[in-house]
DNA sequence: GTATTTACCCAGTTATCTGGTAGGTAATAT
DNA sequence: ATATTACCTACCAGATAACTGGGTAAATAC
């Protein structure tokens, strides 16, 4: 599995966020129980998409979460890649003193290059306004 | 992490399998050492193998494993699939039972869909020989 | 037949990851 | 002051990955 439900749910509410009204903020309580996730479980993944700049929260009555863009303005892979850490489907790909020692003799490693430019490139040349659009 | 190194393993073994002389036996020691794999931890991988039938084993002094089709006659998915369980990149493209059950309304799934026809059509579309011939 | 070489079988282990939960603190609006 | 919200730290149970150990069964060599 190379997409967890972390990743899944995240991208999930950027969609349910894209939907709402824009500029409104939405708590994150009302999200859970739309998405039908969690809600303590959310707070870990809204925490995260906070951080990075992904979304914009304010505290207090009246706060919640928004979008800091527009929908095309987040590809999927920016998301994931945000959420799970990386999207390297085989570690053989990792470089530095993660690298594999067998990765100038292994036959296989030009194969796991490729897969990994060809996930790379299909999340990112997705938008979550794609996802809505069903594009 | 989509392939584990059980399925890499797997791969490995059977291009070096590919590597020998046409219809020798090679016992699973020598594999092992060749390939820096645990000899103990290659026995299991070797057992998926042979049960499936993409390899031939025999017992005793002089026996070992060898394959029993061409090169080519392997594709990475097949062996991947095997080992691996699945390759299925997302829990979501389950059918049956374990049905994920806002499929009907994600966003998303038809995404991970079109992933998943990618990464099978990716490895089905390689087979030991390529790995061989660095094609 | 006995010893050796091999594959095969079953069970346990250690570490990491997944998918959460519990409880408290800080900021904002009324 | 109170309610509402985000944020923070820590913990936990179950699954999986990647092995390891201790055998048994088959085939060959002597």
């Amino acid at each position: 599995m190379i997409v967890s439900t972390k990743g899944r749910y995240a991208l999930r509410v950027m969609v349910y966020l894209a939907q709402q009204s824009p500029g409104a903020y939405i708590p994150l309580k009302q999200v859970a129980e739309a998405e039908e996730i969690s809600q303590k479980y959310l707070e870990a993944i809204m925490t995260i998409l906070s951080k990075a700049g992904m979304v914009e929260a304010v505290h207090g009555k009246g706060g919640g979460y928004r979008l800091n863009r527009p929908p095309e303005g987040y590809t999927v892979g920016s998301i994931l890649k945000l959420t799970e850490g990386s999207l390297a489907p085989v570690s053989c790909t990792a470089e530095g003193p993660a690298a594999c020692s067998r990765s100038d003799c292994c036959p296989a490693l030009p194969m796991w290059e490729k897969l990994d430019r060809m996930i790379d490139g299909f999340f990112e040349s997705i938008t979550i306004r794609d996802l809505l659009t069903g594009t």
